[in-house]
DNA sequence: TGCTCGTAACGAACATGTTCGTTACCGTCG
DNA sequence: CGACGGTAACGAACATGTTCGTTACGAGCA
């Protein structure tokens, strides 16, 4: 961004620009996410979108993933938290809630994976949360529990999303696809019997019935779950 | 690497070289692991390492994350399958397996994100699959959701490991873990008054005790939850 | 008014992943 | 015996993430 031919001294010509701040940076990141795709949103495209340089950047932001995350937290306000609060059984608004979740994590799988290695902390992703703590204490969920519970359920989702990635991607989603179902066929009956007996049993079943299925898993998985005892003092998972 | 000082006519003095194929890439990359860490497992320095350039070995692994999945196939040799084989219940045996799974992937969990990219079909992943599903089998999971079953069980375990990614590795761990915590307690008690409520508790508990309560309740949830009647044609997954 | 100094911003640099067009080798055919 | 063609390998190039030392700006002070 030298004095060129183009935008001589743009900086002075173009004042409305935010001035370098994180949510600055961050709304320019999903505009331009917006209109030219995830992928176009490089730490330099981003610059020259700022009129600055890389560098600049990293004030205000970690590195990529965090970058993703936060864009992702943005999107997260599409979520349909609503959906919760409507009647009916807490379990199926709860699955409402989550299915809203991964319906937006689903466009953007590379967010997904981003979120999983930066966990996002925005004020939506904290919404997000606060509902389904709603809904599970609404369903009687003993809080140790359900403070586990809405990260299994989270993780869940995310990750499912985030495994997505290359698959839906582009074209050689395929491709991949036709190796993972050739691995599994192609599995001796000699070592892998299970394996084999199962097939095609393995990879049944359409995406969102999987997904459906997982949730309602995982739900009845947790209200059948104590945890044990005392939840002793926080500390760092290691 | 042309005719340096440096080893003039490398190819000739050296015919132990694998010559350049898969199996002899994967290999060597995980020498290279072993002896200077994954981070160091970059394009180019396998490429170094087999006397070629790094455009050479596109031909045999399609991209990092490929290679780093071959790679962790590799260390799946350390999974303890035979804790399957023990006395005892099914299910204590089925978590051996699972906790003996996620140990190794804890130790490197750059690799397990990898493998929720691009998803391992090694045969050491296929033994761990197979482990599984005769434990699920033995255990009386119908068939169907068997094989439902240790998609979610492995997801779990793979996306939990994947999550500490950058939270165990060096320094900065954490402070990141302190900026959720802040994130956390600041919550305000308007806005998200069941956060609020659970403070702490939604960080407690050390890792082994929350991922032990975890494959609990996936394993409780999925003897509870009967797939939807039928699992029609195999497909993508969209 | 002129100087100093702390901080935000910057430019340049380096290592990486990945792709493209070209080259060198080797078995095959005329 | 010599030309041909296919395939594995290669070198160079480009865009990216990230870091480092330096610069420019503006507030506070002499």
């Amino acid at each position: 961004m030298r004095a060129d031919a183009k935008e001589p001294r743009s900086r002075r010509e173009r004042p409305a620009k935010p001035a370098l701040t994180r949510a600055g940076i961050v709304a320019a990141a999903v505009e331009v996410m917006r209109s030219e795709g995830l992928e176009r949103v490089t730490m330099r495209r981003l610059a020259q979108e700022l009129d600055t340089g890389p560098a600049s950047l990293y004030v205000y932001v970690a590195n990529t993933a965090e970058l993703h995350a936060a864009i992702l937290d943005e999107l997260l306000g599409a979520v349909d938290l609503s959906a919760g609060r409507a009647g009916g059984d807490w379990r199926d608004r709860l699955l409402g809630v989550l299915t809203s979740y991964i319906e937006v994590l689903f466009e953007h799988p590379a967010l997904a994976r981003s979120a999983l290695v930066a966990r996002p902390s925005g004020d939506h992703y904290l919404d997000l949360v606060e509902a389904v703590l709603a809904l599970l204490a609404e369903g009687g969920v003993a809080p140790a529990r359900a403070a586990w519970g809405v990260d299994l359920l989270l993780l869940f989702a995310t990750s499912t999303a985030a495994e997505q990635s290359t698959r839906d991607q582009d074209a050689g989603a395929q491709d991949d696809w036709d190796a993972l179902t050739g691995v599994l066929r192609a599995a001796s009956a000699d070592r892998h019997p299970h394996i084999a007996a199962l097939g095609d049993t393995l990879l049944s079943g359409t995406g969102p019935a999987r997904l459906t299925w997982g949730f309602q898993a995982l739900i009845s998985g947790l209200l059948a779950t104590p945890v044990p005892d005392t939840t002793g003092p926080p500390g760092r998972r290691s």
